[in-house]
DNA sequence: TCGCTGTCAATTGTTGACAGTTAGCAACCT
DNA sequence: AGGTTGCTAACTGTCAACAATTGACAGCGA
């Protein structure tokens, strides 16, 4: 019996988990913008299932704060006011930090070289002024080191806050005050993760990440948010 | 019409709504233990209820990291592998530093008599080596200071993570090495809160949360974990 | 004209029934 | 005896229908 190990060797997905990831895919992806309205009957007719995988799907949304569901009225697309934004930025901050000092310890050589590998694309991409190619990589260079931090925990929670964060963000990363600055920061990361300077690369870490909060307090990336909606529910626990 | 601010005035709870309330205060307060198997016929009969809204309430449970579901096996009360339980307590240490640094310069008088007001009862608590009552103090303590951040995403993240983290919490308050010693860490933390240190309180707060890590590497505290259990699936996103 | 009231359509909340899968057990073959 | 095969009972997954609530709007009265 040439078995595959334990963990669902076939194919044998739930009718709500495939509803579930169709629709994380639809609003990660940004098809669906914040504020949509997610009709549950729409929604099942056009999947061809029937509601209560689509529910139960909608609830999973709901708990992970991609989506807010006001009982009785229906479930949108979560929009984030600047104020929950803003929190969630000093959140991922702290999350980042804490990674990259896991992880500087725990680096081979192989990640060092595809991390330096990734930096100078992007700062080609910054020389190329291509923002939405060097959010992509940037993206992915965070994520790879919150990965090597070995902490599966802390990976699921970072995950989980830039999907919420979402679109956002990269108009955040637009706004900043450069590519440029953006790809030195990264570059002085990586100085000292080579010399193994696990301290220090935390600390530029945080500071590379405050520079966007700072950015979103002026009055230009205002018209980002939404004004604070009085009568929000059940977004998140 | 004296009425209440916008919020859901009256009381029109959904049934999903109070069968996760009711599940959660089950599973937080350790009436359900962990492993304990979660049957939705036998909770809708239990509860009176048809097995819709108890399936949406479990759905929940697990996106929030309460249970664990395996599809077409059951749900069962999530439990955590010992290194689960310290990855949790590495993201709790940056998560509480992060919260005290915000918080410092928050804080009004009436909020830091409060922590001292906890704080000397924690430490007559120790004296009387009651660790139950010294557990809740505790806890009271650490919201405290982490509601005082100011950062909802951070409070609710935090609270998501004591709640998984749960029973398993107050037998390591019990193994770490004295109570007397927790009640001088926090003594030496609000120190540093009176002082408007926010960053030696944060770095005091990291070191004070990282303690009982290193306790519950020692062989004494092995059975207080399941084996890595090779086939779980669907904990959290 | 303005405000209130009752009705209506649309949408969500809930239910009970049906279908498919799983784990355990017993009978069977070797 | 050991192992395999085929039932069976219990459970979860899914569905379609029913109930309840909401927001909007038309109609009425002041």
């Amino acid at each position: 019996m040439t078995a595959s190990p334990d963990p669902r060797p076939v194919r044998n997905l739930t009718l709500r988990e495939q509803v579930l990831a169709h629709l994380r895919e639809e609003i990660l992806s940004s098809r669906l913008e914040p504020g949509a309205e997610l009709n549950e009957v729409a929604l099942a007719t056009s999947l061809g299932v029937s509601r209560g995988p689509i529910r139960e799907a909608l609830g999973r949304l709901a708990a992970e704060g991609l989506v807010t569901v006001t009982p009785r009225r229906g479930t949108i697309v979560t929009k984030l006011t600047k104020q929950e934004f803003m929190d969630a930025y000093q959140v991922r901050e702290a999350l980042e930090s804490l990674a990259i000092r896991l992880a500087v310890p725990r680096l081979a050589d192989e990640d060092r070289a595809e991390l330096h590998r990734m930096s100078s694309e992007m700062r080609r991409l910054a020389q190329a002024d291509d923002s939405s190619a060097f959010f992509e990589i940037n993206r992915r260079f965070h994520e790879k080191l919150v990965a090597a931090s070995g902490n599966l925990r802390l990976q699921a929670m970072h995950e989980q806050l830039l999907g919420q964060m979402g679109r956002l963000l990269r108009k955040s990363a637009e706004l900043r005050g450069g590519l440029g600055e953006s790809a030195t920061a990264h570059e002085a990361i990586l100085e000292a993760v080579d010399a193994g300077d696990a301290e220090r690369a935390a600390q530029l870490m945080a500071e590379h990440i405050e520079v966007p909060q700072r950015v979103l307090d002026s009055p230009e990336a205002q018209d980002l948010f939404e004004e604070p909606d009085a009568s929000e529910i059940e977004k998140a626990s």
